[in-house]
Parts: structure tokens; sequence; C-alpha cells
DNA sequence: TCGATATATTCCGAAAAGTGAATATATCTC
DNA sequence: GAGATATATTCACTTTTCGGAATATATCGA
């Protein structure tokens, strides 16, 4: 991954870039339905901000079925890995970033119990 | 200060205002003159970075004669500070930023001897 | 193969950000 | 007060970013 220090920022300065970003430090990995259901935004909107993430080496995607699923790719650089923890742990308390992942954590507890 | 974390990354976004930051977290206080000596820019274009910085609430500016000297908001919100104190320490070892300090440490260098 | 679902991409117009040049304002020095 | 220095702002322009709508592509299930 190539990315400038201020790349990473601009990638982080856009609502829906920086909530997937932070709702990936806490899940792993997500498909894109999952983020337009936690955002209620548009399809397109979502994958054209998630591309954006993947194409700077932030994120990486895997196709499972139909489903295309986005996670943090491993590989970031040491001080981009720095800066997303620091990020995490800053704003874990705030909106709408608590929602966001109480939103996920719902739909998975849904899916465990089979509904 | 009222900035949403999307906000602080759009700021941190743009060389000259990242670097001018990193410069502050550094040095405490520098003026204008400073920021242009450093980055090899003109005036204007660091003035306006700057005021950018200053109305978003991330630096304070105190008017000492014919000088403006910028510094770190000293109230910023905790979120903020932690990612700030983040973005220095993960990045400190890398370029442009400690030729940048480099360059404010000589300069400090010859004030002291009177050059 | 056909229809449904999930995702990505393209097109186009609007809005925002960035730049250099010129100019305005404030302060200092003489 | 006049000129010099430091800084901020305005103007005109270019570039980038963003959003909505439409469309293309891929997979699944019957």
């Amino acid at each position: 991954m190539n990315i400038s220090p201020a790349n990473l920022f601009a990638l982080l300065s856009h609502d829906t870039r920086l909530r997937s970003v932070m709702l990936l430090m806490a899940v792993d990995e997500l498909c894109v339905c999952e983020f337009t259901a936690v955002f209620g935004a548009a399809q397109p909107h979502v994958s054209r901000h998630l591309g954006q993430l993947r194409e700077a080496g932030l994120l990486r995607d895997r196709r499972g079925g139909q489903w295309i699923y986005y996670r943090l790719n491993p590989e970031l650089p040491s001080w981009a890995r720095d800066i997303l923890d620091a990020v995490e742990s800053g704003m874990r308390d705030q909106r709408p970033f608590v929602d966001d992942r109480a939103f996920i954590a719902d739909s998975m507890d849904r899916r465990a119990c089979g509904e």
C-alpha cells in the first residue's frame, strides 16, 4: 500500500468512509448490503465510497456468493494502523459510531437466532 | 470548539495544513513567516491554510508586533488531542516532518546566536 | 434460461476546495 | 507621515469531490 498521510486523512474526511472504517475496526468483515442497512444510504453511494477505500489500499474485498465482503487491509503500514487505533479509541463512545456498532450487533444476533 | 471527526480529518488532508499542525506539536508557537520559510511556499498560501485551521478552532493566533503567532488550541477536546498525538507519534520519523522540524530547530539556533 | 438479488460503474450537473495574482490592513522604523 | 515588513483577504479560475439516476455485471435459485 502506497498511501500518504494526507491521503489517509482525505479518506477519513467523509462520514460514510469514516463510519465504514470504524465499523470494520469492530466487526472484522461486512458485506455492502450491511453497510447500506446501517447507514440508511443508497447502495451506489455506499459502494462508491467502499470502492475508494479499497482502491487506496485501506480495505480488502472478497467475494462470497453474491455478496462482497470488506475488511480492513491486514497489511497496513504501522503508522496508518497507529492512527486508526487512535481514531477508534478516541471516538469509541461517540455518535454515530456507538449506534453503528449497536445496529450491527443487533443484526448479528438476529442472524444467529435464524430469523 | 465544535468540530466533527470527519471535519478534523478534512483539515489534516492537505499537506500544508498537516505539516503546520505537526510543526506545532513540536514547537509550541510559530509566526506565519516561519511557516512560509519552512514550506518554501507563498505567503498567501500559508496564511489561507493557517486561517482555516484557526477558524475550525484547531489553532489559536496571537499578535506580537507585526507578527502573528499560531499555536495549537490548548482546549481541544480529548478525542481530538488523542488523534493528533497518534498522528504525531506515528509519523514522527517520516518526511517531510523530520525535515520541517530540523529546519525550525536550525533557525532557532541561529536566532539564539544573534545572526 | 429467467427472474431476483447484490454489487459496481457510468453519466452529468452541482458544490466545494485549491491556486496565483493582486490588493487591503496593520505595525514598525526612520 | 512615508516607506518597509508581515499578514489577511479578495478575485477569477481550475480542479476535485459528491450525489442521484440509470445502467451494467455477477451470482443464485427455480
